[in-house]
DNA sequence: CCATCCTATTGACACCTGTTCAATAAGCAA
DNA sequence: TTGCTTATTGAACAGGTGTCAATAGGATGG
């Protein structure tokens, strides 16, 4: 590695990023040293140092990154019942996880292990949770207790989509997505009568 | 700190896991440096490795006491049906969280982040599951769809419960439990009708 | 084609943390 | 008090993090 290829920045960083994705997917964040990212990308150390200044600020641009990934391939479409909608941000959801796994557990182990990553972390599922509620006040009232009760269900999505991929359970896509989407309507009218419109329960029927 | 105190292993080992639940609690686990604990708890590092051989084990141990707590202070009654075993279980594991927090927030963080941390969470958490539902096969049919369902549901019960500690969201203790325990039998019934008995819908009324 | 400049990149260095192990001393028994 | 067991220590080593002046790739102007 005595020979040095000169990168632009963008280049060099974006090569960084991508390589922390992949191995941050794989090995815990304190698991992972410098040297291992250096001596993979074929660079010096001091070269991390010098596009990132910290360890820490490294993992956090790599949870940010994926993070951003989330939010910008799950976009719900403009049009639409609510309904409709959320089956298709499900949809964007199960499909991103499934072709950025990688980025997807990285994120979320980062966010377990690190208070700054978390908040990266609850920004970005933050922001998936209002885009789909913000534009359809009528399919749930936008209270406190209506905003815990989408937290958890998120919990849920997050794991259920990530315990289908290690094993389906016999589930199909189509049904897994049924339950994703189904559930949440259910949920919010464990509230009390009142607090949904009834169509939600027209989800929750099977093919 | 030049004065030793000899203690008995059974104390010292104790003493090093009460303190190592109350610092993995607040502070990701690679903050955490031996010296910190060492001068914690007031004594040498050598005696930490002493104890536990190396940093991993000691967290390895630590992440297994607060799972043995877990495990042990929420046994469901053996009497009752089982909607009212269910809501019994659920309520031993919301005061579990409320006692025992700090212990709770190190267990989860660990499983996060380390695969054999993690193997102790799935460990504690598959118990609690199998706990409630193989001596009641009526309520709910043991198939893999349906455990797939409630690993979903145990994730949204976590962080229903944490995230209800840091803001009640104007939720009182018995309408969240409501909703934990309310939410298992709707969300099976998913799956498609048929799986459960109707009597859980039992549970979704309100008080 | 060459000289020059900018800056991406390096390598050596200091510091901190995990880990080992022979030496030490606290408490108990005789 | 003396001796013994072993809980406990502190120094030494290895490896990783973070710093900085020195180096060299490659584009630019002549």
């Amino acid at each position: 590695m005595s020979q040095r290829t000169r990168l632009t920045p963008e280049q060099r960083r974006e090569q960084l990023l991508d390589l922390g994705i992949r191995l941050f997917a794989n090995h815990s964040l304190d698991e992972i040293s410098i040297d291992v990212v250096a001596r993979e990308a074929g660079i010096s150390r001091g070269l991390l140092y010098h596009y990132f200044g910290d360890k820490m600020a490294f993992r956090e641009a790599v949870v940010r990154r994926a993070a951003d990934a989330l939010v910008a391939q799950t976009a719900p479409p403009e049009a639409g019942d609510p309904v409709e909608r959320l089956l298709a941000s499900m949809t964007a959801y199960v499909d991103f996880v499934d072709a950025n796994y990688e980025g997807y557990v990285s994120m979320v182990r980062g966010a377990a292990s690190d208070p700054v990553l978390r908040a990266i972390y609850d920004e970005a599922f933050g922001a998936l949770g209002a885009r789909i509620f913000e534009a359809d006040v009528d399919f749930v009232a936008d209270t406190a207790a209506a905003r815990l009760i989408v937290r958890g269900w998120q919990a849920m999505s997050e794991e259920l989509v990530l315990s289908w991929k290690a094993d389906s359970a016999g589930l199909s896509r189509e049904e897994l997505l049924g339950v994703l989407a189904g559930s949440l309507p259910v949920l919010l009218e464990l509230l009390g009568p009142g607090s949904g419109s009834g169509s939600g329960s027209a989800v929750t029927r099977r093919s």
